[in-house]
DNA sequence: AACGTTATTTATCATTCGATAAACTGTTGG
DNA sequence: CCAACAGTTTATCGAATGATAAATAACGTT
């Protein structure tokens, strides 16, 4: 009755540094889904080991998840990315389309996005980090960039500050970008397929905006 | 040592539906902070009773949980928007900003956008139902009535339905306006203070896009 | 092939969890 | 004032939780 036994799977045993990067990238996967409150036992269970095993390379399930936040969060910018928004032999627009459609490929998943979503809702501190990091890398470089482009200004150092009215402007934009993400991934809603029209059409209009918005105040 | 012994609170007692609107509307602000993996027994301490006694009103924890969602979400829409966003005596514009103030002054509290989130993470029902709720009273009818107040069409009948694109970008708008909620009350973030300005400038881009957008595809 | 090292499991502990039953106490109508 | 009812607490259950210690089993070295 048992040629072949489907071999129960022979206990592979892996290297201390194997193991360890085997439960944080599988942990991703099961705290996205199941969320931080999820027990060590079912993530064991999903891991394949036994629960105790978790606690020979974390100290506590608590440092587990912080590493867990370190991985997902940490270098998930790509530092080309720099280069391509400030690559002044191109229009503005493409570049900001370039950098998008890239930058959405990269964090419009399933499991970061939900696990940016757990964490903001716990308020860690890395969240805020990242939130920092969206307006200095992206949406205020979008206005030095815009004041060069438009002649407002030579160079970086000259360019104007965007005023807090114009970075809401912007905050706007990635936000409903962003939630492009979260209706997709996250409620799982239907959205329009095409994820680079949308991107085109939130540029065009935020680009078209600020060119009225910020001299017609009232 | 006992003098002025502190009265204890000399122990109120409720009517049964008393009690039971108290628990419900504390169940709110408890779950809105803690999570709903927090323990009954913690949210007995906040509501300042015993845990059994929640046993007396909630058959478990997860009917005291569906209670709170549909409290949160129902109600939430005052039947007079429906009127305020097809008032056609007023310019749209008028309206949406109208509407987008009194929108935000309802959801943008702590506890709705927490609950939304964390009922968005859990995948229930209720806020699918939601998405589909913005998308038909909100959304789909800027469209018609843009229509209307542009000459394409006479009647709500006749208005041709938006397109995915159209939907898309109107998505794109309302997503931003709902992400400086999440930026404001969820990651404590600083934001402009004037919220108002924060919608008109999103609906100004907005508006002023989908009247170049729709007509120049490419 | 025997050894020692180390990855992994088994067994177990103290707490906390959701939930139930029974005892208690405040309130109301006669 | 007292009896009956309803609101509330005390006591407790079995299961699940994070964590630890001891036993086992796979691997490399000689």
């Amino acid at each position: 009755m048992n040629e072949t036994v489907k071999a129960q799977p022979k206990k592979k045993r892996l290297s201390s540094s194997e193991r360890r990067a085997d439960f944080i990238s599988k942990a991703i996967e099961f705290f996205a889904e199941e969320g931080f409150e999820s027990s060590t036992r079912s993530l064991a269970r999903y891991l394949g080991v036994t629960q105790p095993l978790l606690y020979r390379y974390f100290p506590s399930k608590d440092d587990l998840i912080k590493e867990v936040y370190q991985t997902v969060y940490l270098n998930r910018w790509q530092d080309d990315w720099d280069a391509l928004l400030t690559d002044r032999s191109r229009p503005l627009r493409d570049r900001l389309q370039e950098f998008y459609e890239a930058y959405t490929d990269a964090i419009f998943a399933r499991e970061w996005l939900r696990i940016f979503l757990f964490s903001g809702l716990k308020g860690v501190e890395i969240n805020r980090w990242y939130v920092g990091l969206v307006n200095e890398r992206i949406l205020e470089r979008i206005f030095t960039e815009y004041r060069i482009e438009s002649g407002q200004a030579n160079t970086q150092a000259e360019a104007p500050a965007a005023t807090p009215e114009e970075l809401e402007m912007a905050w706007v934009m990635h936000g409903g970008i962003f939630y492009y993400g979260i209706r997709k991934h996250i409620y799982e809603s239907p959205v329009l397929e095409d994820k680079s029209r949308m991107i085109a059409n939130a540029l065009d209009v935020f680009l078209k905006g600020i060119g009225e918005a910020t001299s017609s105040q009232n």
